[in-house]
Parts: structure tokens; sequence; C-alpha cells
DNA sequence: GCCCAGGTATAAA
DNA sequence: TTTATACATGGG
């Protein structure tokens, strides 16, 4: 096996409130206080030990992961500033004070929320994990996601044993559209979120919250916002008078500390 | 059985 | 432009 590294860090974040809040669907808590996942093709185990966190990555990982948990920027600014705003976004940022704006891969992020449509955490999670165990190449303790490439090269019936219902093609179109250039990683992210937005939405199965949520968390544009009817009722309810755009270049930020909130609250919008 | 889940394509008004 | 419905699957 692979050399290893492993780095403890002081626990600026929350690996529990970050990997399960519905951004990524690539991670599980393998026993109480340890997760483990892939991304980049890159294994990791976090051990979170209250005051510290330590990473077993390989070697020469710990950069990608560091960019992967946004480590170099300072939360504690950004929250501050959020909780201006609203009292409730206060409420919500308190509630899970350790969540962090993933840098996901692009591939990774749109594939996934292709998967998340009409759909919950739970089975996303397991459709992912299915997608790469079937396809991917294995990499230390679990496995890679697949490339487009791999996945242009697979029929419906090839992605049956996925599950994944009317997604498939939605997959299998993505693969095609990104494999043969027609959609481009690159310009989308040279470019502003409105040209990313129309590449996105050429894909079948890519409409206004995927190509919202693929910006978000897989190109990291922070000022988008993915927003549905549900989110709609949630801001009109919680944060009457309050738009989008007042929250500037944290909108996503904002957008997850609320979505996690008002997930694990029901009733408090209805 | 029924309802729901980080929606979207499609048709119709 | 907005609204209604089907869609695959699995857990509660």
């Amino acid at each position: 096996m692979r050399r290893t590294d492993s780095v403890r860090i002081k626990a600026v974040f929350s690996p529990g409130q970050t990997l399960f809040c519905g951004q990524t669907f690539s991670f599980k808590e393998t026993s109480p206080g340890v997760y483990e996942g892939v991304s980049g093709g890159r294994f990791l185990r976090l051990y979170d030990r209250g005051e510290e966190l330590e990473l077993i990555c390989g070697e020469g990982d710990f950069p990608y992961w560091e960019n992967y948990f946004d480590l170099k920027e300072d939360y504690g600014a950004k929250k501050a500033e959020l909780s201006k705003i609203s009292p409730v976004l206060k409420e919500a940022i308190a509630y899970s004070p350790g969540i962090r704006l993933l840098r996901q891969e692009p591939w990774e992020a749109l594939c996934a929320f292709i998967l998340s449509q009409n759909n919950n955490i739970g089975r996303i999670t397991g459709l992912v994990s299915r997608l790469c165990q079937i396809f991917g190449e294995p990499v230390c303790e679990g496995y890679a996601f697949p490339s487009p490439q791999k996945l242009k090269s697979q029929s419906l019936e090839d992605l049956s044993p996925l599950r994944a219902g009317f997604r498939a093609k939605y997959l299998l179109d993505a693969a095609e559209k990104v494999a043969g250039g027609e959609v481009s990683f690159k310009d989308i992210d040279l470019a502003g979120a409105d040209f990313g937005r129309g590449e996105l939405r050429k894909i079948l199965g890519v409409g206004p919250k995927v190509a919202e949520c693929t910006l978000l968390f897989g190109f990291h544009k922070t000022e988008c916002f993915p927003m549905d009817v549900w989110m709609k009722r949630v801001m009109k309810t919680l944060l009457p008078g309050v738009t989008p755009e007042d929250f500037g270049e944290n909108a996503g930020l904002a957008q997850q500390y609320l979505y996690e909130y008002a997930r694990n609250h029901p009733g408090l919008f209805t």
C-alpha cells in the first residue's frame, strides 16, 4: 500500500456538519468521529478528536485537502458578517457553526447533483458510492469517481445496476458533453457564473437547481445561491424581504447554513 | 398502499 | 411566461 501522511490541525471546522449537510455525498462516518471518502482520486480518513482533527491522506496530498476544505479562508469573519444581516441567519449559523464550503471537483459535483434530483441525501450517497464502486478505479480503501470518458463508454444497460432510475440517461449525456468538450470546465472556471449556467444547462437533466449547485460546490462560485421551491419558502418565511444578493460574495455559504438549519427544523417555516 | 426526497423534461394554458 | 404531471427508486 501507498505511503500516507498524517496531519493534525486545530478543529477549525466540523467534519460531520460539513460532510453531511448535502453538499457532498462522497463520505461516510465509518465509526464515531471517523470519516472516510474519496475526492479527486485521493482517499482521506479524518479523525475528529474534538479540539483537534487528524487527516490521514496519501503522501503529499495534504495541500489538496487543505484546498478541498477551504482551510485558507477565515470563516470567523464570514460568519460575523453574515450574522449581521439577520437574526435568523445568525441562529442558523449558530446551529451548524462548523460548516465549510467544500471546493469539490466539478465533474464529481455535477454528477452528484444530477443524481440528487427528486431524491434524498441517503439514497444519493448510495448512488454515488455505487457509481464509484462499479465504474471507478480502486484507490486505497475506497473507489475514485469514474471519469467522463469512462462513463461515456457505458450504455444505459450498463448503468442499470446503479439503480439511478430516470437519472441514468442524464449522467450519460453529461459524460458525453464533458468528455467531448462541448461543455468546458476550464471555460466555466474562468468565466462568470452566468456563462457557467448556460454551459451546464446544455446537459440533459441539468436545470436551474443542479446548475447552481454545481457552480457553487464544483466551481466555488460563492455568490451562487441554489434556489428551489422549498428554499423560496424558507427565504420567504424566515427572511422576508431578504434576497440572495443581500448576502453578496458569501451567498452560497449563507444558503448552506439556512439549508441545514431549515432541514432540521421542520415546521419552523411551514 | 401512500408520501416524500437538494428537480427536470415536456406539454399545455 | 407560468403551471401540471410523469419520472425510477427506496425508506418511513
